[in-house]
DNA sequence: ACTCAAATGTCGCTTAACTAACAAAAAAAT
DNA sequence: ATTTTTTTGTTAGTTAAGCGACATTTGAGT
């Protein structure tokens, strides 16, 4: 739909960015200022105020944007309607590791130790649970969906926060397969889905 | 002295020739069009004629500013008052390989098979020529000043291209070295300079 | 509590870069 | 050889982004 959008003004939004990504990695939120931006992304301090209210307003942004991408990823990728089952929850985790792997520096500025307080986390979990919950959609369940969802979003975020802080020390497919094999042994079965 | 060029000016010029470089890597001078350098650099095609005149000049202008580069690392390290010397040359040719594994892309572009058409190769023969020569002021020579400059001009380019062929399987430091042991067991002796 | 320095938002004014459209030159295709 | 397509330079008008300067706000240091 917008075709042409100005490419002033896709460069000086990529370039802004881009410079705060690298800059929470290195210097953490709080410690960024608005010149920090400017400097990084070689732009005027004023061209930052053409795009973004301030601060926060350009983290929101940033991660409204990752978070969209990774739930139209998601999407796609659970829009088979099979039913929700061990191996199809082991798939969703291989493909968001590997969203997050594409996007590294900004997961990881945002998932590990004191940044958490923005609230990314949360939001994540919201969009896990989402998608398992449209994958559960008529299935019986023998215990509480909300339960089963917040568990299951707690698991996945507890694992990929994990990965993330442990340097990626295994690959999405490995992992996730590790993930595939807890589940199926574990908690699925008590609530009455099928492990295949 | 031009303290405050304007930042769009600055960004511009750099993603001109970032873009540039790449695109001679992957596709060679003659297939790179202003529209490909324009669309990798995420500007506008008319803004590359704000700033070069056409392609030859923007080669040109990429070429002479590496070359410049160089020419005053060499200035600088080769500054020290004392006479050439199988070791002074050693120490010339490690400064090389420094600096062209710092811009590696650019020497790689302009330097291998056929690009060596665009007298980059003669012009940077020229720099070290002129480099050895100012070393060499009132050295006592038993053979030709040319012919020797020639010489070792030439032995220089010879191993500096074979080195960015082969993908620098030696360091700056070890092929240096080597080369310094040829030097001295070699011609050096001939033309009546001291190997040490 | 007070001071000074640094960071924030906001304002005109100027300029580089944008879009779009053009004719001429070069390459490719028929 | 001749049409078609692509690339090249160039122009005119519009807009994003530059600069400098300003009054506040915020934070550290004393």
């Amino acid at each position: 739909m917008n075709k042409k959008t100005d490419l002033r003004i896709i460069r000086s939004k990529h370039s802004i960015k881009r410079a705060f990504i690298e800059l929470l990695n290195e210097k953490g939120y709080e410690g960024i200022t608005i010149q920090d931006i400017a400097d990084k992304a070689m732009i005027n301090r004023n061209t930052f105020y053409l795009h973004y209210q301030n601060k926060p307003d350009l983290l929101n942004a940033s991660m409204d944007e990752l978070l969209e991408e990774l739930n139209s990823t998601l999407n796609l990728c659970s829009s088979s309607k099979s039913p929700v089952s061990g191996s199809k929850l082991e798939q969703l985790m291989q493909t968001i590791l590997e969203r997050i792997q594409d996007s590294t520096p900004f997961y990881k500025a945002l998932l590990l130790d004191e940044n958490r307080i923005y609230g990314f986390q949360s939001k994540m979990e919201e969009i896990i649970k989402n998608t398992v919950e449209d994958g559960l959609d008529n299935t019986p369940l023998k215990i509480s969906k909300e339960l089963l969802l917040q568990y299951i979003a707690s698991t996945f975020m507890g694992i990929v926060i994990w990965w993330v802080k442990n340097d990626y020390s295994y690959t999405p497919k490995e992992l996730a397969s590790q993930f595939g094999k807890i589940l199926t042994h574990g908690h699925l079965k008590a609530a009455g889905i099928s492990d295949d």
